[in-house]
DNA sequence: AATATTCCCGTTTTT
DNA sequence: CGGGAATATT
């Protein structure tokens, strides 16, 4: 005992040095809640993985410690560092998503469930929302499953179950939807299958309802740590709470200004009243900067400065100045491409280190142009999309294969692979058998594996035979390892003959399967133990930045909000224009001060250099269009700015035929809502009754003081906008 | 039954 | 533009 206190009382006193004081603070907190507020680049993650292994060499055991990160990558990562500093052995670093999907395989009889429960991924789950939707007699058409869905999620990020919906709706939309609501749910009970919200919400209820559990968990995890906050929801909410009730000993970090997940129910407010409903809370500030150069941190403060609705802190760092911060004024997207590939072949070409270089936009369909232009500067890249690969066709049929072997009332994996590779069993077969199992009030996979007469089903019966015996016949891969299951069963159900046809190009479904195994492979290696069902759970959980390779020798590219928690040297944020970014959708009001810290979340990942960059044209859904350059651009200090020169020929660029001339927007489009007054030099003066922006029109609709009433196209009206004062 | 073609719609961000 | 569904063709 006494040599271990000895060796934890050195151990401890190394994690301290090199800290600063409110880090060493957040480091040596032992026993109760804290909460971290932590500024970009402060070094949040050394605080965090210090903090544990001082834990576990102070007063704990590490298999105590639990830590919440926001993705597998930074779980990845923490664990890492924390191994680094030689106290990891034991300690759980998980997703709140893959912690819960474990928490309820393991109790599942606790809470009621299946134990090999397929996790719908979002094809899936459009699926069972669009049956629910025509079951409840409904069509969708008019209830689009992706608005449904919207809805749906909402809730179930409230904790709102479909009976506790159903109350809470009063108006006839909800209450529709509350129908389908149900319906979806008994949908998914039919499954055995859960949506991503489930997994949080199932795991907040369990812990609220059976105490003994939660005891038994809160005396496992007696030091809870979460990451990203201000990035929680109600459920996830809810959940470290509970874990905490008695021992309080949550530690929460995060930044407020780097909330950018409201959109998927994350609430702010959740970080912004921890000391509230944490009164014993004690609280660290990290606002010393150690990642970024003078200007950039400028900057972004300034940018973050014009949010209202924020805790105001200071930002300061002890870097030098560092090259200006610049803006590129491009005349469209293939321009912006081609200038920041260009600047980043040279830049690699002189020793730059292409890891050290991201580029980061608002949408994904960005990132076509920037690879095209990549490609042919021969810039190697690295795409943020981990998920992409798993939604690919030959890649969903596969699994599709392990999910019936593991879950066989996974309906939706059953009807996906009944005739892939085609077997003869078309549409109309499908639907007897399917209406056969609704008869009969069992499975579809009942009736095909269950030996019944099937020769109702005329010529096809023996397909269908062949294809229950093929089941059957795979059933026992399940107790297999995942690269053997996974190998067996492409070749046993015909997907790697059938895909085996072109394999020249870069990208094909073969190379595709071939990667897959080679994933279940690497997976078998670091989880010797794992199941089948764990590696469908964790390819199931994958996210973006997963695929992100630390080492990859090449630069990567990313959404905006791919890339919190990471940074670079250099950085690049493309499509900075009205309506990208702050991002818009017409009738939809957007939460400008979330897209605001968006772009603090980008700006700050860099370390020296930081360029932005906005084409006057941008081509969207095909056609070209005219943008307005992102009001954020004015909120940045100007002196701190570079601006980079647009093309020399873009004034006198000339119409060539085809082109339409689509007039042109006003400079302080950004200031046009609707009540402004405007000015007109025939009608004179007005005011705005109507406003709405289209992507290649804006309407407005305007009351003159004459009394007139006119409805232009703002693009080609003459009206100018009045300042109140002005009015005289 | 399988494949080819057309047309229409929506249109962020993600576990 | 791109995916999905309805429609046409073999």
């Amino acid at each position: 005992m006494g040599t271990r206190r000895e060796h934890g009382g050195s151990a401890a006193a190394r994690l301290l040095a090199g800290l600063n004081e409110p880090q060493r603070e957040a480091v040596s907190h032992q026993d109760g809640p804290l909460l971290i507020l932590a500024g970009p680049g402060s070094g949040k993650t050394r605080v965090v993985t210090h903090r544990a292994a001082y834990l576990a060499s102070t007063v704990t055991d590490p298999r105590h410690i639990l830590a919440i990160t926001f993705t597998n990558k930074a779980a990845r990562e923490m664990q890492e560092r924390i191994a680094a500093l030689e106290a990891a052995d034991g300690m759980t670093v998980s997703t709140f998503h893959a912690f819960c999907a474990r928490l309820l395989r393991q109790y599942a009889d606790r809470a009621g469930m299946s134990r090999n429960f397929t996790i719908l991924d979002r094809e899936d789950r459009r699926k069972a929302i669009k049956q629910a939707v025509e079951r409840s007699d409904l069509s969708p058409t008019n209830w689009s499953p992706a608005a449904v869905e919207a809805v749906i999620s909402n809730a179930k990020n409230e904790m709102l179950t479909a009976d506790a919906f159903a109350l809470s709706a009063h108006d006839w939309r909800r209450n529709t939807i509350a129908r389908i609501y149900k319906v979806y749910e008994k949908l998914l009970a039919g499954l055995e299958g859960l949506d991503f919200d489930d997994l949080l919400m199932r795991v907040a209820a369990l812990l609220e309802e059976d105490d003994e559990l939660r005891e038994r968990l809160e005396d496992r995890f007696r030091y809870v740590l979460v990451d990203e906050y201000q990035d929680t929801n109600a459920a996830q909410y809810k959940i470290a709470r509970l874990l905490t009730q008695e021992r309080q000993n949550l530690c929460a970090t995060g930044d407020p200004d780097q909330s950018i997940y409201g959109w998927r129910g994350a609430d702010i407010s959740n970080i912004l009243h921890f000391e509230r409903d944490y009164p014993q809370a004690k609280v660290v500030r990290l606002e010393q900067n150690y990642r970024s150069t003078q200007k950039i941190l400028a900057a972004a403060d300034a940018l973050i400065a014009v949010n209202v609705h924020r805790k105001a802190k200071t930002l300061w760092t002890s870097n030098d100045p560092g090259p200006a911060i610049r803006v590129f004024d491009c005349e469209d997207e293939r321009e912006e491409a081609a200038m920041i590939a260009r600047e980043i072949g040279s830049a690699v070409a002189d020793g730059a280190d292409p890891n050290g270089i991201a580029v980061f936009y608002r949408v994904n369909s960005l990132s076509r142009v920037l690879e095209e232009a990549l490609l042919q500067d021969g810039v190697r890249y690295q795409i943020a999309r981990g998920v992409e690969f798993y939604n690919r066709k030959e890649i969903k049929d596969v699994l599709a294969y392990l999910r019936v072997l593991v879950n066989p009332s996974d309906e939706i994996s059953l009807l996906r692979i009944i005739n892939t590779p085609p077997r003869g069993i078309g549409s109309t077969t499908v639907q007897r058998i399917v209406e056969r199992a609704r008869a009969g009030n069992v499975r579809v996979f009942d009736v095909l594996t269950g030996g019944g007469d099937l020769s109702d089903l005329g010529r096809s019966a023996d397909r269908a035979r062949q294809f229950g015996q093929l089941l059957r016949e795979l059933a026992a891969l399940v107790e297999r390892d995942a690269p053997t299951a996974l190998d067996k069963v492409m070749g046993r159900s015909g997907l790697r003959a059938m895909y085996s046809g072109e394999e020249d190009m870069d990208d094909s479904p073969a190379r595709n399967l071939d990667e897959l195994l080679n994933a279940a492979v690497v997976f078998h290696e670091s989880h010797p133990d794992g199941t089948v069902v764990d590696w469908l759970e964790h390819a199931a959980l994958i996210s973006d930045v997963d695929a992100v390779k630390d080492e990859s020798g090449r630069v990567t590219l990313m959404t905006l909000h791919a890339a919190k928690g990471l940074e670079f040297d250099r950085v690049y944020v493309v499509g900075l224009e009205d309506g990208l970014l702050p991002f818009r959708r017409q009738h939809d009001e957007c939460d400008e001060e979330e897209e605001r810290r968006l772009l603090f979340v980008g700006m700050t990942r860099a370390k020296r250099r930081l360029t932005m960059s906005h084409a006057r044209f941008r081509m969207i859904r095909g056609v070209a269009e005219r943008t307005v350059r992102s009001p954020f651009l004015d909120e940045l200090p100007g002196d701190e700015l570079e601006w980079s020169g647009p093309a020399p020929s873009r004034n006198s660029r000339k119409r060539s035929r085809g082109d339409v001339d689509r007039g042109r927007l006003p400079e302080d489009i950004a200031r046009w809502e609707v009540g402004i007054l405007v000015r007109h030099p025939v009608c004179g003066l007005g005011r705005v009754m109507g406003f709405s922006r289209g992507p290649r029109r804006t309407h407005v609709d305007v009351l003159f003081k004459s009394g007139e009433r006119k409805n232009w196209v703002l693009e080609f009206s003459d009206l100018t906008r009045v300042e109140f004062d002005e009015v005289g």
